[in-house]
DNA sequence: TTTTGAGTTGTTCGA
DNA sequence: GTCGAACAACTCAAA
């Protein structure tokens, strides 16, 4: 009979400190046998350079060494969940699986899968709360129904924490019961299709300054002045309980921030049919004009708005685009363009470094004005004055927009005032308002 | 049950 | 230039 031991099954938490299903996995008296698996139905659907990719690679790289130097190692799969899963059935005495929780409907379907296959075996998928602080059902109105409106969430968020809540898992204490093995080589970028150009990753700022002066900075585009720890807590290679216990120290206006996540992350758990059309369904029939020139030209930063066009041109070669400029491209899609909201959560899907499903969501319904708690159909953002407001020098315009002020660069598709009442009009009779 | 106050990120218009 | 009101009502959350 073969040893008996338990799995850690590493997803979207990829750092051995801190982390809750791990913490657990290492108590239970069992060796335990770190995992991870590229999961072709993922994958496939993925473009061959896809930085998200890279970066997962590069961080389970550095997860093997650091499970190395304490004589274990990181099995890293290639293939199709459940058959990865058989194979680790017939392989290994399992006990028990130990993971973190995953509140995306993909991942939930996915471990409800899991669960089946390996209680067939009489073996417990013990999962972990990790990625949050309070999950969908932790938060709750006095009635006993999830939140829809982020202020008075945010109170009794506030309300309920207590240092229990972000007080570090010490991992570290029981290393010495990793399994003492040597994993299978782990595949390559190019062996999954996988474009491996390296690529630099910008380092997350939580430093007491960049903190201290969030909100201060947040909104002025041309500086450096957000977290950027958006990559990081969602891949997990950052813990959010160290963070929070941070912003709780420094800056409440920052730790804000990081409950409007966990406001999210509920929000796609407790109404999952909002990740696919309007939370509101009104908004589900206004007539979007989807122009695919339109749309184009807003893709690739040649709208003839030079706010609009840097922060798309930022988001093409960087990955990130920085927190105001999402707003405003987001509003100049759904409101001057009029195309469809999804189209424009889709794209930034496909291209943000720090793409969660849920904050991303909720931002692009929040703009076209169909979410929770989202900006009024009125509201519609005036590049100009945003530029004004938050660009005032053109700094972060003239750095991602070189031919801005010649004539190389292009006249606007839309007119502003013409595209504003087109909105409005477009709008009104969606949502049965008289003039 | 009813009432009351409030609701991330804005713009335009007219005094 | 500056300031307040209108934009549009509705729904949410709590007292």
């Amino acid at each position: 009979m073969k040893e008996s031991i338990v799995i850690h099954w590493f997803r979207r938490d990829l750092r051995l400190q801190d982390n809750a299903a791990l913490y657990n996995a290492l108590k239970s008296g069992k060796k335990v046998l770190p995992i991870f698996i590229f999961d072709r139905q993922i994958l496939d659907k993925l473009p061959k350079r896809d930085l998200r990719v890279v970066f997962i690679h590069q961080t389970l790289l550095a997860l093997k060494e650091e499970l190395q130097s304490w004589g274990s190692d990181l099995q890293v799969f290639y293939g199709e969940t459940e058959s990865v899963w058989r194979e680790l059935l017939q392989q290994h005495n399992i006990s028990a699986v130990f993971t973190n929780r995953d509140y995306e409907p993909y991942a939930i379907a996915r471990d409800t899968r899991i669960r089946d296959i390996l209680s067939d075996k009489q073996i417990a998928l013990l999962d972990y709360k990790d990625h949050v602080i309070f999950e969908f059902n932790e938060v709750l109105k006095d009635d006993g129904k999830p939140y829809t409106v982020y202020t008075p969430y945010s109170k009794k968020w506030k309300a309920l924490l207590d240092p229990y809540y972000y007080k570090p898992y010490p991992t570290e204490t029981y290393f010495k019961n990793f399994l003492k093995f040597e994993a299978s080589k782990m595949p390559e970028l190019e062996e999954m299709g996988f474009d491996n150009t390296p690529f630099t990753f910008p380092a997350s700022q939580s430093s007491r300054s960049v903190i201290s002066n969030y909100h201060l900075n947040r909104d002025l585009p041309a500086i450096n002045g957000t977290s950027r720890l958006g990559l990081h807590f969602r891949f997990g290679t950052i813990s959010i309980r160290e963070k929070v216990g941070k912003a709780l120290a420094i800056n409440e206006k920052y730790l804000n921030e990081l409950i409007w996540r966990d406001f999210y992350i509920q929000i796609m758990a407790n109404f999952p049919h909002a990740m696919k059309g309007a939370f509101k369904p009104a908004y589900d029939g206004i007539e979007w004009q989807n122009n695919e020139a339109h749309f184009k030209a807003w893709c690739e930063g040649k709208t003839g708005y030079p706010i609009v066009d840097a922060g798309m041109r930022e988001l093409n070669t960087t990955g990130f685009m920085h927190n105001r400029v999402r707003m405003i491209v987001a509003s100049f899609l759904c409101k001057h363009l009029l195309i469809d909201w999804r189209w424009g959560e889709t794209y930034f899907a496909e291209k943000l470094l720090d793409f969660e499903l849920a904050s991303n969501n909720g931002g692009w319904q929040w703009a076209a004005g169909s979410g929770v708690d989202a900006a009024p159909y009125f509201r519609i953002f005036n590049p100009y004055l945003q530029t004004e407001k938050f660009d005032s020098k053109f700094e972060y315009i003239k750095r991602w927009v070189p031919e801005f002020g010649t004539s190389q660069y292009p006249k606007e598709i839309v007119e502003h005032t013409k595209a504003r009442e087109l909105c409005l009009e477009v709008y009104k009779r969606a949502l049965k308002i008289s003039d």
